[in-house]
RNA sequence: GGGCUGGUAGCUCAGGUGGUAGAGUGUCGCCUUGGCAUGGCGGAGGCCCCGGGUUCAAAUCCCGGCCAGUCCA
């Protein structure tokens, strides 16, 4: 590790401030890096040369290029594009992982030079206020992969090359050191160098050799020289500026200013970047020291500096997070409340808070585009983007808009009510369950609070708090299955429309056959097994059913009947004959067909920003999932069913063809993986010419005519941003209109009209209906007050009250009216209990009765238990029933009996 | 994938512990005024999201579904 640097004159030492070991020229006690050394570049630029971010990503890759690196163009920042163990780029050597990393998979090109926007969100915090750290930075890389039979350039070449490159921006060398350390990320580890100069690190050489694996480290067969440059950190130190931000996007910087009208000052930033490199910040508390150090040494107070640079902060996280929003927006993220869509979101909605507290009045579009302008000259991809990213934007903004409307409210209640237990404070708990439940920022609480004159404070470990409250779910890991056999020969690719097959056995696992070729296509890819049958040749054997055939490490398990496997077992390797059902597999394979045709489709009618988020092909019907950021409206169903349709009407050919992974990837790029990420060093396209192509392993119809019919049924909202549609194909399309058909035809029989006049009828109906209803209500009404004159002279007289306990002719409704009126209606009443036919009771009671003790409803209760029921309801208005309804008398009997004991 | 909210009049929302569905706003009519702004009075407008269950009784409790919001991985 150590023969080129000694060779270009360094000389090993031990930090005397960290006790790290490092490498530099001359004497020299510390190691380079904060916080042992301290910025030394800020109004003092390491670089005769200034380059801004754009200049430096040249020179990186020109340099690379003249030295025989090849020009890679950069991935999308959406890693789940060809990987699905994380959701965004978070270094370049995220672009080569696991295919090419496991050398499974023959790199673009090797060596080979990268310049990847990445992103990393775990430090969100601390953008803006410590002068370095982004949500968004570009990652400059070369790498190198290194097998047994090709070595291309390892450590020393490694360690040349970058010093070459500083050397070539014109950093001194005796300002260059390089501290030994160690890596772990991704899932491979090995020895590495971080480099530093003047108290900054610029970049680290990684050379990786190792897998981390649950048992320890293991080695892999490929070395790999995996680096990073940290491009914003080389225009920082080049440019000398304040803080990273104004060196990598000072133009977006300056609009933002003068949009929001406020002045950077250089001086108390410069000093705050500089604090902020000797500290190693982590969170929330770190930051407050951050604070507290800088204040100390401008000899002015937290709370003075903090007003100061507070508007400065946001300007600049404002502008680190827009450009972060143009890459994930661009590159396919739709934000959502999961996964990489949720990251967006948080960084959105973070977008907008800064700028609610810097008072600009713009939309957050408007912003959006400033920064989109300044990309563009990069990125034309981004350009191209332009569109969608501020529909997407704007519609996020309006949704933010109503959660913090709906939160406010919902703010201003819990104020309220908690000032009516005497309380001046919005607890804990409080501030948690509405940050957790319903989005609010516990800022924004704070903010409303004192408003209203009330209290509330968060803690520093709020967001700890919060993530408590979430308790620790355990995933279940899947039991790796050892088998011992060859690969299975999958003849189905070579012949699709085969539904018999010959092979021989050559073993079985638990309760599956496993036989050396077959045609029985194995779930996957969403698309579910053949079954059909087996049987031993020559034999008078019956045909023994296969259940359910699955692949497992290339080998197919057919998955029988315990008691047909024993059968088997003395036939091991006779031949057999097989067979699957035809009818399914066809129709299978129209439906998956289908898939590829209504994506296709989508894309066209909704734009490219559609992605397949997941499928299920069936017999009678599929679904699949898009992504998109808002409901698919009836039309656009019909549009997209229509030209699915036509490509089927158009009959064009489907052509399946074995591709190299890499040299898929290059000609057809990464919407191959809509279907999903799909293994192995070669992949297998499906092609339908000008529409679609795919990688994709399931079977598929020869012409898309051969679908027949493509009718999409349903659509349902799985999650924000993803809507799924539910569809049928061939013979299954047409049961489904049948279907429809006949809901229809039923529908309109009840009424006795034509399908046509379902609507119209239906709606006529309905409002009949209801003004039917109304007519009743009234005329029970009504008729309850025609038998109040036909009860009232029942009444009699205990004590001072007017009692009246009688059976009526009424239903529950108009008993209820009748008790009520009696009471209500000044017919010199206190206490009224009906009863009828059917052993209902309802009784009510005057203010003047229930004065005197009279409860009505402990009376119902009591007479309710005669007729074998019970009964209750407020002292001045009860009902109740029973089953014995003949004892109506008994019970009514008792309620006079109750009410004079009462009232003695 | 998991957790937590919510779904009641056209709209915004109330409805401790099951017991006659409410307010504000809008809408319609009448009154006040020379007319308007306004003010007063009155009316209409509810499958309390859907489907089961518990109960004498469910907007309310339980289970399932649909829709929406939100947090976490």
């Amino acid at each position: 590790m150590s023969r080129q640097l000694e060779e270009l004159g360094f000389t090993k030492k031990t930090c005397t401030a960290c006790g790290n070991d490092f490498w530099s020229i001359g004497d020299r006690a510390t190691c380079g890096d904060a916080p042992c050394d301290r910025y030394e570049f800020i109004g003092n630029p390491a670089t005769p040369k200034k380059y801004d971010l754009y200049d430096i990503q040249r020179e990186f890759n020109n340099f690379f290029k003249e030295r025989g690196h090849t020009p890679i163009t950069r991935y999308p920042v959406l890693a789940k594009r060809w990987r699905d163990d994380v959701f965004l780029v978070g270094a370049s050597i995220y672009d080569f992982q696991p295919w090419v990393t496991s050398g499974l998979v023959e790199p673009p090109a090797n060596p080979l030079v990268i310049v990847q926007p990445s992103i990393r969100l775990n430090d969100v915090d601390n953008v803006g206020r410590t002068g370095r750290h982004m949500t968004c930075f570009t990652m400059g890389a070369h790498h190198a992969f290194n097998t047994f039979e090709k070595q291309v350039y390892w450590k020393d070449e490694t360690v040349k090359y970058c010093h070459d490159f500083i050397k070539h921006i014109g950093i001194d060398p005796k300002e260059i050191t390089y501290i030994e350390s160690w890596w772990e990320g991704g899932g491979n580890a090995g020895p590495c160098y971080e480099i530093c100069v003047r108290g900054v690190e610029l970049a680290t050489l990684v050379f990786i050799q190792y897998k981390t694996t649950t048992e320890g480290l293991k080695e892999i067969p490929l070395k790999i020289v995996d680096t990073g440059y940290g491009l914003e950190r080389f225009a920082w130190i080049s440019q000398g500026t304040p803080t990273a931000y104004d060196a990598s996007f000072g133009p977006v910087i300056d609009q933002l200013k003068k949009l929001a009208g406020i002045e950077l000052d250089e001086y108390i930033l410069a000093e705050n970047a500089r604090i902020a490199g000797m500290m190693d910040i982590e969170d929330i508390a770190d930051l407050k020291e951050l604070r507290r150090r800088v204040a100390e040494r401008l000899g002015i107070s937290v709370e003075e500096l903090r007003n100061a640079t507070e508007p400065m902060e946001a300007v600049y996280i404002i502008a680190d997070h827009t450009r972060c929003l143009c890459f994930m927006i661009a590159d396919g993220v739709i934000p959502s409340n999961v996964k990489e869509g949720y990251l967006a979101r948080l960084v959105l909605r973070r977008t907008i808070r800064f700028m609610n507290d810097l008072e600009i009045k713009e939309s957050i579009g408007e912003i959006m585009k400033i920064q989109l302008e300044f990309l563009s000259k990069t990125y034309p991809e981004i350009k191209k983007q332009q569109t969608h990213i501020l529909n997407v934007v704007n519609l996020e903004e309006q949704r933010y808009g109503k959660t913090v409307l709906k939160g406010r409210k919902l703010v201003e209640k819990s104020i309220k009510d908690l000032r009516k237990e005497n309380k001046n404070e919005i607890p804990v708990s409080m501030l948690i369950k509405l940050y957790d439940s319903h989005g609010m920022p516990p800022e924004t609480i704070e903010e409303i609070a004192r408003l209203k004159n009330f209290k509330a404070e968060v803690p520093d470990n709020f967001y700890t708090l919060v993530a408590a409250e979430h308790s620790e779910e355990n995933s279940e890991k899947k039991k790796e299955v050892e088998l011992d056999f060859s690969e299975t020969d999958l003849i189905f690719y070579d012949n699709p429309y085969k539904t018999e097959f010959e092979a021989g056995i050559i073993g079985f696992y638990e309760n599956n056959l496993i036989i050396d070729r077959t045609i029985f296509y194995p779930e996957g890819g969403g698309q579910p097994s053949d079954v059909g049958f087996i049987r031993v040749k020559g034999n008078k054997m019956e045909k023994l059913p296969v259940l359910h055939a699955e692949k497992v490490h290339g080998v197919v398990l057919h998955r029988m009947n315990k008691k047909d496997i024993e059968k088997l077992k003395p036939y091991k390797g006779s031949r057999v004959t097989g067979e699957i059902d035809p009818d399914r597999r066809s129709s299978l394979t129209q439906n998956h067909t289908s898939t590829h045709l209504i994506v296709a489709s989508a894309r066209k009618v909704l734009g490219s920003h559609i992605w397949q988020a997941g499928a299920q092909k069936g017999v009678k019907k599929s679904r699949i999932d898009l992504s998109h950021y808002k409901r698919i409206t009836n039309n656009d169903i019909q549009e997209i069913e229509i030209i699915a349709n036509r490509y089927v009407m158009e009959n064009y050919p489907v052509h399946t063809k074995w591709m190299d992974r890499t040299k898929a990837e290059k000609k057809y790029g990464f919407n191959l993986y809509q279907g999903g990420v799909v293994p192995g060093a070669n992949i297998r396209t499906v092609k339908i010419d000008g529409i679609d192509v795919q990688a994709c392993a399931g079977t598929h119809v020869k012409r898309t005519g051969d679908i027949g019919l493509i009718k999409i049924t349903k659509t349902e909202r799985i999650q924000d941003g993803v809507e799924r549609l539910e569809f049928s194909a061939g013979e299954g399309a047409i049961k489904a209109v049948q279907s429809n058909d006949n809901i229809l035809k039923e529908s309109s029989s009840v009424f006795k009209v034509t399908s046509q006049q379902l609507p119209r009828t239906c709606d006529r109906f309905f409002s009949e209906w209801k003004a039917f209803k109304n007519e009743i209500e009234r005329l029970k009404d009504e008729i309850a007050g025609l038998k109040i004159g036909e009860i009232t002279d029942q009444a009699i007289n205990v004590e001072d009250m007017r009692v009246l306990s009688c059976v009526v002719e009424a239903d529950m409704k108009e008993l209820m009216k009748i008790a009520t009126d009696l009471i209500e209606n000044e017919n010199g009443m206190d206490v009224v209990v009906v009863g009828n036919r059917e052993g209902k009771i309802v009784g009510a009671s005057s203010k003047k009765a229930m004065v005197i003790g009279v409860n009505v409803n402990e009376i119902i209760m009591g007479a309710a238990k005669i007729l074998g029921g019970s009964g209750g309801g407020r002292p001045n208005l009860a009902q109740g029933a029973g089953p014995n309804s003949h004892k109506i008398e008994e019970a009514l009997k008792f309620v006079i009996n109750q009410i004079k004991s009462v009232s003695r």
